[in-house]
DNA sequence: ATAATACATGACATCCTGTCACATTGCGAC
DNA sequence: GTCGCAATGTGACAGGATGTCATGTATTAT
């Protein structure tokens, strides 16, 4: 976590420091970033760097955050137009990002960038804390009757293999846009996967 | 990929060489590993390193293939002891990676710290090639019928999946071995996930 | 034996990180 | 106002890492 130091900054450092930081991560992977070129950009004295942040992963988690609680609200929305529907969730995510739209919202435009560059950061341990990849906020979207089972616990499995396929996507999408309609196509099938199951008829002896 | 000099090497030398890598490999992060202290602990010439490896990255792929090459057998075998059931295999694998043999098998238990070390280290994308995940050798020995579509994309599909869950599942367990019985059970779920579907009964129009 | 080719080697230029001693500022007490 | 303490600012520095290259040395072919 940033210093107590770091937030009683004058806003107008603060914001070089913060811009410089996000083009350095939208420009080259994580291990890649240099705090070097960071602060020369930001024109932030050395010293100070280390007064307000740990290390560079102090620094990256703190932009992460942000970040996340974003990417919730987005999912939220969408979570919500689907009426709930979490198998739904990957695909409308999908297609919202992917197009048009993607290109016109800054703060999803650097996430996209910081997804292509990291691929897929570890999108789902970015969701959540490592004993709840569902958030709350996602969570009370969430129209249990179209599960299996309605338990949180439940949801929350079947979030995190959700992000997975969403992350998947996105990242091949952006490393070769012109596949986009079959890796639409894959990730449809993957979320009837997920759905319906891929056992053959036969081999399915449902479970209670 | 390694300069041909590397394969010209005399196998003593080229022995040293690939201990110091593993060493430092299992030591620390990828991102973290130092050529330095691979070719001090080998004790080789910094130029010497250069004419045989492009950089860091070449040297990993090189090791990482190795390994690929005897964790798709030991996949292999798990599969077959499954009769083919690609659903089976994550948590078969799990056991068999987990429990003593993990220990005892030098290569696994490499093969296990890197994991660990590297968080899951995309195995996805360790496993295949960009187009392919599911290798030959593993498809040999799938059997189809088990499958709601015999297609070798949706054994694809599925046993990109089955990685995933795998993958998390070790990973999760290595950082945290109390909770091996909670992570086993959790990745049974996700497993029956996978094979029965998720949705509930009443929204469950079952595609072609 | 000689030329050409392959290989070995370590000094070097360049970049990076984290720290620290010291300078500067802000602010409450007097 | 000024004294003094706490909070900040700052850049030089030590320690390390990487990739290159000019210069050796060995090997092979003819």
């Amino acid at each position: 976590m940033p210093t107590a130091t770091f937030f009683r900054l004058p806003e107008e450092k603060r914001k070089r420091l913060i811009d410089a930081c996000w083009s350095e991560m939208t420009r080259v992977r994580f291990t890649d970033a240099s705090i070097n070129r960071i602060i020369t950009a930001a024109r932030i004295p050395r010293g100070s760097f280390y007064q307000y942040f740990e290390d560079k992963e102090d620094l990256i988690r703190y932009l992460l955050e942000d970040m996340r609680e974003y990417f919730v609200s987005l999912l939220r929305n969408i979570l919500i137009e689907a009426r709930g529907d979490l198998f739904a969730l990957p695909l409308a995510a999908y297609d919202r990002f992917i197009g048009q739209r993607g290109h016109t919202d800054p703060m999803l435009s650097l996430f996209l960038k910081l997804l292509r560059l990291n691929q897929g950061m570890d999108l789902q341990n970015f969701m959540g804390g490592p004993e709840q990849f569902l958030p709350d906020e996602l969570w009370e979207a969430v129209d249990t009757v179209k599960l299996r089972r309605g338990s949180r616990e439940y949801a929350d499995q079947v979030f995190h293999l959700s992000c997975a396929v969403l992350a998947f996507a996105i990242v091949e999408t952006l490393h070769d846009p012109a596949q986009t309609t079959q890796i639409r196509e894959m990730t449809q099938i993957r979320m009837d996967l997920l759905r319906y199951g891929g056992a053959a008829e036969g081999y399915k002896e449902e479970p209670t």
